[in-house]
DNA sequence: TCTGGGGTCCTAGGACCC
DNA sequence: TCTGGGGTCCTAGGACCC
């Protein structure tokens, strides 16, 4: 889809289409409705605190806002850009519709994400470039909005081509188009070549596809291993035989907090351990509602310095239970030495099986579960607790 | 004024078992 | 008297994706 959550967005306020819009940040940016019937809108410029961009109209991205920007960076590019919220409720439901459409040409579909989808067209009637047009329209009928689609040879060049077109766009790659639509790109568009093995690319001079297809694979395996190595050998030549997964089990569910401010261990202790377990129920709830238990829980911190710990327990019982997770989460968080303020709190559930559906964990607001648990040892050991 | 939240997969070492 | 060759499970971290 395109832009997906930005359309979205358009389709409820139209009167920002064509305008620089920027998704994302916490709550406060719902607009307000005037007694006339018109809305007014925040704006960037008005942003304070902490958050990223979730996404932006193209106009937005013109300026050069991207996903993932912090916000505050964002707002000294483009202080006039309207300011929105973002709805996963309601991302969801056109995720719902726009899946839905597909489905009436073929089951065989792997759901990637909220937005984007791989179908096997293999099965389908008729020539593929019509195939494809006519799944544009439905799309666009059943949502409104449009979405850019490659009909390829597999998952690799399909997800590649997908975005040489945006918006609105249909392309169709064969293995000979490789060398002269592929290689020209930088080797950082294939799917699974991130930003740090990108820079790791570029500092032996490889910066595009074809860089790669005519690298020294003796010098690749030195420096990248051999299973990286072949796959990128195999990426460079457009070489992929990964199947479509049309379904699949989740392998984890988690929830985590980033706090407006960072979190000092003893001082903010009834804050934090509040946070904690609202996590712990809400993933207890998660599982519950999607009919999961989960043997292994894990916590993770992020500390002011942005340095990122997880510790996790493996219990013989799978459990969906909030009580049972927040003392499997606490005993994770007493391994942990807690010197610096904290900047992010999660709890994560693994190992999952399915249950059929289970009523939600409960949670007896009676127990420890409050405050008794947030002792962490090491915070004891360093001296300074008297309590 | 840095840097969200929800995921997946891979690697690597150690415990443990036969 | 330094000790094989499988295997599985657990834990921690990191890359990557949307």
């Amino acid at each position: 889809m395109d832009a997906f959550y930005a359309s979205v967005e358009l389709l409820r306020y139209p009167e920002l289409r064509g305008k620089s819009v920027v998704i994302g940040g916490g709550r406060q940016a719902v607009p307000e409705t005037l007694p006339d019937g018109s809305r007014r809108f925040a704006r960037l410029r008005h942003y304070a605190g902490r958050g990223v961009v979730t996404t932006s109209t193209y106009e937005a991205r013109a300026l050069g806002v991207h996903s993932a920007m912090g916000m505050m960076k964002a707002a000294q590019l483009a202080p006039d850009a309207y300011l929105l919220p973002t709805d996963f409720d309601s991302y969801r439901h056109y995720s719902r519709l726009f899946k839905a459409a597909v489905r009436t040409f073929t089951d065989q579909i792997e759901d990637r994400s909220i937005d984007e989808i791989y179908i096997d067209l293999t099965g389908v009637a008729g020539d593929t470039r019509d195939v494809a047009a006519a799944i544009k329209v439905a799309v666009h009928e059943a949502t409104g909005l449009t979405c850019s689609i490659c009909i390829a040879p597999n998952k690799l060049l399909a997800k590649i081509g997908s975005e040489l077109d945006k918006p609105d766009g249909l392309t169709i790659l064969g293995h000979a188009d490789i060398e002269r639509r592929i290689w020209p790109l930088p080797a950082r568009k294939v799917n699974g070549i991130g930003p740090r093995a990108n820079e790791r690319l570029a500092a032996i001079g490889i910066t595009t596809v074809g860089d790669l297809a005519r690298a020294d694979i003796g010098m690749l395996q030195e420096r990248f291993g051999g299973n990286y190595t072949d796959w990128l050998a195999r990426v460079a030549r457009g070489v992929d035989d990964r199947p479509i997964v049309i379904s699949s089990e989740p392998r984890s569910m988690s929830r985590e907090t980033t706090f407006e401010r960072d979190l000092h261990v003893r001082q903010d202790r009834p804050a934090l351990s509040a946070h904690f377990t609202a996590l712990c129920k809400r993933v207890s709830e998660d599982l519950a509602r999607k009919g999961y238990v989960g043997r292994t829980v894990g916590i993770k911190l992020r500390f002011a310095d942005f340095k990122t710990v997880t510790r996790d327990v493996t219990l013989a019982e799978a459990t969906a239970g909030a009580i049972a997770i927040r003392r499997a989460a606490t005993e994770c968080l007493r391994r942990v030495v807690l010197d610096r303020r904290l900047r992010l709190l999660g709890v994560r559930v693994s190992t999952l099986e399915k249950t059929g559906n289970v009523v939600a964990g409960k949670l007896q607001h009676s127990l420890p579960l409050e405050d008794e648990t947030w002792t962490p040892a090491a915070v004891s050991v360093s001296g300074s607790s008297a309590d």
